[in-house]
DNA sequence: AAAAAACATTGACCGAAATCAATTAAATGT
DNA sequence: ACATTTAATTGATTTCGGTCAATGTTTTTT
């Protein structure tokens, strides 16, 4: 269990059989349906979940009701509301997934009692928010630099397999376009 | 000398006395002149630097020149090209002087002596990218799901001081916006 | 103090994305 | 397999921000 949990926790640090050992009775495994809310805006987010098997996304709901997709989560990622779990404040985004999935959940107290037998999962963290950061800061740059053209490009390269299994209204969503104009491009680049 | 570097790293992880003064051995003071680069895109990023005074802006230049800023950085705050510092790749961003500066740098290396002299350090690193990571994602979420109006309403409350210190056309360039437009934007709101 | 450079504003016009609405297509549940 | 919901496409129109150009203003340099 936890297969893909481990190997990506190694390929950042690399951790003994004991440590792991340790780290994996702190783990809560988790199943969720699709279109099932693993958290939803207002309440506190109590868990970092690592996604093992499935897709899910984060979105905000605007005034108008619209949504906003933050991020998406396949295989290998972890998606929360990283500020809410953080703070204790209640969330300001949504969970949900978009496919059947398997989960990995990490409480608070559960990070802080791994945090003090094994330290180096300190390390661990902090590769994960700087990698984190580091794709948020590339999307960012694209929004604000890149003509759509360009960036749906990049994002299709950059993400085949969410172009494959999210339906196109929310990778207009993420992209902040509305469906029509994705469906628009999408034409314009298959006429060339 | 470096107080305010001193002050915040204190406020996000105390050190004692002792692990200040090996923290300070790895530092590197540096003034730098309005206009003047810290870094130019294509070299690598060898420092990343806290403002101790002054301010500055990291941007990239795209194919047809215009310039498209990523990050501010008054006293207090951090400005590097992350990636590159990282990874040893070429430069992206520029980062350059907005008025007379005075910086903290520190190297890669001078980085690894203090980490391990001084383990904890480690947490104050990574406090200070899940900061960033925070601050990016609410920048992101607004620029995804804000009208232009509130966008720049929420930027002048949450950083009055770059609308003092920064001219206008920065701010646009920084919201993704033309000089014209955030020119009209604020009359429009003035004239409310 | 004068000259030059950088910055901000305003106007007329254009183009890209949003909106509104209708239709077709695909996925899902029973 | 059929009915229902959800998703995608297409068209007509509007709105908002970009472009181009001119003018005024402030800041910097000499």
């Amino acid at each position: 269990m936890y297969e893909l949990f481990f190997k990506k926790l190694n390929e950042k640090v690399s951790f003994t059989q004991e440590e792991q050992d340790i780290i994996r009775d702190y783990l809560t495994p988790k199943k969720i349906r699709k279109r099932q809310y693993l958290l939803q805006e207002g309440e506190v987010c109590k868990m970092i979940a690592f996604v093992e098997k499935g897709a899910l996304r984060s979105y905000s709901v605007d005034e108008k009701g619209n949504e906003h997709i933050i991020q998406f989560a396949l295989e290998g990622w972890t998606i929360s509301d990283l500020y809410s779990f953080l703070t204790g404040e209640p969330a300001t985004y949504n969970i949900d997934a978009l496919e059947d999935s398997e989960l990995v959940l990490i409480s608070k107290s559960a990070q802080e009692e791994i945090l003090k037998k094994c330290p180096k999962y300190e390390t661990y963290t902090r590769l994960q928010v700087t990698g984190a950061y580091l794709a948020m800061q590339k999307r960012l740059t694209s929004i604000i630099s890149q003509p759509l053209e360009e960036r749906y490009n990049s994002f299709i390269n950059l993400y085949p397999d969410i172009v494959q299994r999210v339906p196109q209204h929310m990778i207009a969503s993420y992209m902040g376009l509305k469906p029509e104009t994705l469906s628009r491009l999408r034409k314009k680049i298959a006429e060339k």
